[in-house]
DNA sequence: GTCTATATACCGATAGAC
DNA sequence: GTCTATCGGTATATAGAC
């Protein structure tokens, strides 16, 4: 214990991984500037090499924060329920809850996508596969219940329960600069967690089955 | 006319054009190098520069053919049909449409979504501000109606039918990339108008007021 | 209209002094 | 651990000959 400030004991690496999480965001993978994350981070561009490593290891640095988060909180959705509904909706509370702990991850998430995640280390993409087949677990256990329809796509139900997070979570800086244009946008009145909410109360509405009430 | 092969008939601008549309959809506007626009076009890069301009000029002129072709789209939409239903449905099948006529439209929009627009000019904004607008006008005609929810939001609504025609288009690299890696992927067995059609019924049965019929 | 050559600037990464 | 200086490569964009 000293006197030194909060900033200061904040070890450097984790402040490097802070400042590449920020720039990744904003300009992907090919678009960050090492130089910028060394000057956010506020060191010297030797000592970023020196502490995490190359541009590689800065971008796995920062997905493997997202990914190991995700993946904890995937796995209590899953066991929290036994109801299809409502782990299904567990599970996109799961990753909603993941971007708002780390806002920039839809973000780079979105970049990734676009990019056939040619960026991505096996980890991240592993962790992504989990995330699908959970989905996918839900879906599937829902159908042979009977509680959803039983032609419900697993993988269009990922698409649009992750993609209505997505969406939504990017869809704030897009309305922005809209509206810096002079382009008339509709009104956003409700955060992420509430759009979390509408999207899933949509979405279940729409495959769960006939006759089947919550 | 002349035996000249059907390549050489083909204007220099649009072979730039076409080529710019690959690279900046494969690495993004900050990523995307001219080099290799004038390379893929097959002409010399003062050439480039010559005929089309610079990068941002290369950029402008591949959202041009984009936004002109999905506002005609937009326009038949909506003026195809009375029932909200039916109308929302022709919305999301000329975004579907303009994605399949040109490959690349959702997977730069997805970058632009990322980037919050940063890269986009007046122009496109001002395309996307009309579609938002366009599925605005027919969620609230619905709700005046009846046939939608009243608690239905617009700009919710527009998420989630463009979002599932984005992210289906753009899903097939990643889950290639996830399988390249050995990751093990849900099946895809559809393609995107039939995914268009699947997310349409989920959204249109989530939304609709109980007790409506199609 | 077409090309070569280049100006100007920047980037990722490291060597080497301290 | 920390910094300065720099290497080697590459980017956008243009000048100028033909």
């Amino acid at each position: 214990m000293n006197d030194s400030t909060h900033e200061s004991t904040v070890p450097t690496a984790v402040r490097i991984l802070a400042a590449a999480e920020e720039v990744f965001a904003e300009s992907g993978y090919a678009g960050a500037r090492v130089d910028e994350i060394a000057r956010r981070a506020g060191v010297n561009k030797a000592m970023l090499y020196y502490h995490v490593g190359d541009k590689a290891a800065l971008y796995g640095g920062v997905l493997r924060t997202y990914f190991q988060l995700l993946a904890g909180k995937l796995a209590d959705a899953l066991a929290g329920s036994e109801d299809p509904r409502e782990r299904l909706r567990r599970l996109q509370v799961a990753f909603a809850d993941t971007a708002i702990v780390h806002p920039h991850f839809p973000q780079i998430m979105l970049r990734e996508i676009a990019a056939g995640g040619a960026n991505l280390p096996l980890e991240a993409l592993q962790g992504m596969g989990r995330f699908m087949s959970a989905t996918r677990e839900v879906v599937e256990d829902g159908c042979a219940r009977g509680v959803f329809r039983a032609d419900v796509e697993p993988l269009l139900t990922h698409v649009m329960v992750v993609g209505s997070v997505v969406f939504a979570a990017n869809g704030l800086r897009l309305l922005t600069r809209l509206a810096e244009a002079g382009v008339a946008t509709p009104e956003v009145p409700y955060d992420l967690p509430e759009i979390a909410r509408l999207a899933n109360d949509i979405i279940l509405n729409g495959i769960t089955s006939e006759g089947v009430t919550s």
